[in-house]
DNA sequence: TACTAGATTATCT
DNA sequence: GATAATCTAGTAT
């Protein structure tokens, strides 16, 4: 099975982009990201991992203290893409949710590649499929995503996510955001259960 | 296996 | 001028 095979009908649309933002992070696990390089070639990966960045409640988000030029896509519409760049070198893929205004997001962590392994590969320097897109900076290299990237759509036909099976509740968990200093009693990290391609594996969780 | 340090820059105060 | 939703390599255990 491939992107390309399963893509007629399975494409989510806006009304998916524009539910709660816990709800959003929660579905997405197990969802396909893809992202088309050329007339033949693209890459798709299954999300194992992401994180709720909520509106101006949450002490975490990049939208707690209101509008600037850097979250100005939070404030968009659900279905367009959020990027940004941490510690001067890594960028890191937002979904942006719900209706304008808000200033929500779901942070991408990590997926686990099923298209474009060269492609990825070539991208990060290194041969290690679980590691490929393990971690937000690494998988943001993978897809080479960049700022210009930000405000994207996701319901284009060059950048896109696809249903694919529903996935037992029992099987995604939830554990506090990882790398942050505010918000950290909330849970809204969710993460396919046991699965090798999740960032922070130390062990299990 | 576990912890620490260092890289490096856009963005906001 | 300080900070940051990270990653990797290196050293210690």
């Amino acid at each position: 099975m491939t992107p390309t095979e399963i893509m007629p009908g399975s494409m989510m649309d806006s009304s998916f982009y524009l539910q709660p933002t816990i709800d959003v992070a929660k579905l997405l696990i197990g969802k396909i990201l893809v992202k088309k390089i050329d007339d033949s070639r693209y890459i798709s990966a299954l999300i194992v991992e992401t994180e709720a960045y909520l509106d101006m409640d949450d002490p975490a988000s990049h939208s707690a203290n209101g509008v600037s030029n850097r979250n100005a896509a939070m404030f968009e519409a659900g279905g367009i893409l959020y990027v940004y760049k941490i510690f001067g070198i890594h960028y890191c893929i937002n979904i942006v949710t719900e209706p304008k205004n808000k200033g929500c997001a779901v942070l991408i962590r990590a997926a686990m590649p099923l298209d474009g392994l060269e492609i990825m590969k070539a991208n990060r320097g290194i041969d290690d499929e679980k590691k490929l897109c393990r971690g937000p900076g690494n998988l943001a290299r993978a897809y080479g995503f960049d700022l210009t990237d930000n405000c994207s759509s996701l319901l284009s036909d060059k950048l896109f996510i696809l249903d694919n099976t529903v996935l037992k509740d029992e099987l995604i968990h939830r554990s506090p955001r990882i790398g942050i200093t505010k918000g950290v009693d909330l849970h809204y990290r969710f993460f396919l259960k046991g699965s090798e391609y999740v960032s922070y594996n130390k062990k299990h969780s």
